[in-house]
DNA sequence: CTTAATTGCAACATCGATGATGCAGTAATG
DNA sequence: CATTACTGCATCATCGATGTTGCAATTAAG
């Protein structure tokens, strides 16, 4: 087990990766120790890499995604209210692990699969969605899903203001009707 | 005058700076180098440090982005042919140029500045929009001026085989309609 | 064709980031 | 409170990226 304070430390380490990987891919472990309150050793110490250090803070991120996913129940809850559900469970996901996933895709295997795993979840939503009629029968299924996870980091990292429940209507509200005049 | 020869180099490293720097922001002028096809030493003499070789990739960028802003009339033009002139043109732009403007935030004042007029060009079409009843009164401009650039983004990079016309077409029919069923 | 610009190659110096280690001090836990 | 885990600090080695220079070969241009 993990001492206390150790834990505190780490996921201190793990926050400040997130928040400063996501302003700049290439910061160094010593930016990231420094942020968190710790040693640069420290850091060292707990993870044996660079890589290790990026690959646990996905991990993080992955988790905390994982969660909504189950908890918003994409496929068995009426689709509008699984919506919103969702969205308001990963927006604050999003704020909390700003970094871009996209990021490990080349280092890490075995959370790109994971994330491969929580995004085909996200296409059976969306192809659910054109199914039940609550998206155009004419719409890309890719299109609509790059969409959602666009507007997503885009009201998490752009507008950190707006609370969640009102985020999340805003997204539902831009994806299905957009911003034009009826 | 630059010989042609040298001409034909240095778009080749500006092009490959873009294409490299969109994927990997760390990317090694080592890299960028082989990428255009010429030695280190070719790009170090072109550009005095690494700084300067992003600086002239942004300003490529910012180059082409300006004959699109010019071109499309955002001010005279009506609004809609304004806003599918605009996305027909910056689409290509966006895809000769991947790299992100965003890097060069901290860096390059002078670029900065001048992304700063141009996006404010944009804010101003935005507004036109509410104005002229084109977006509903109850959009946040921010918000609107933010999906566009994303839905361009997205449909720039992430479906780079749809045509610039047709990607104009889903980009515009997207912002202003969403996608949900009527 | 002659000249001048440009390039590739090899070699070198420098610098920051990474990673490891020993030790003394401190703090959590039983 | 005694023990053990953890941390900070100082130090060292290594590596890749950056940046420079000299020279011979090539190639565009008048």
């Amino acid at each position: 087990m993990l001492r206390a304070d150790a834990a505190r430390n780490l996921t201190a380490v793990l926050h400040a990766g997130a928040r400063l990987l996501a302003e700049d891919p290439g910061t160094s472990m010593a930016a990231i120790a420094s942020a968190a309150g710790v040693d640069r050793t420290t850091v060292h110490r707990r993870f044996a890499n660079r890589e290790a250090l990026l690959s646990a803070v996905f991990q993080a991120k992955l988790d905390s995604a994982e969660r909504v996913l189950d908890q918003a129940r994409l496929v068995e809850a009426p689709l509008p209210v699984a919506l919103h559900r969702y969205l308001e469970g990963i927006i604050p996901v999003s704020r909390e692990w700003p970094v871009d996933t996209r990021l490990m895709m080349q280092q890490d295997p075995a959370a790109r699969v994971r994330r491969q795993e929580q995004s085909a979840r996200l296409d059976a939503f969306i192809r659910r969605a054109l199914d039940e009629g609550y998206l155009r029968a004419d719409v890309d299924a890719a299109w609509a899903r790059t969409i959602l996870d666009e507007l997503v980091d885009t009201v998490a990292h752009r507008f950190p203001d707006l609370e969640p429940p009102r985020a999340a209507d805003l997204v539902a509200a831009t994806l299905l009707n957009g911003l034009g005049a009826a």
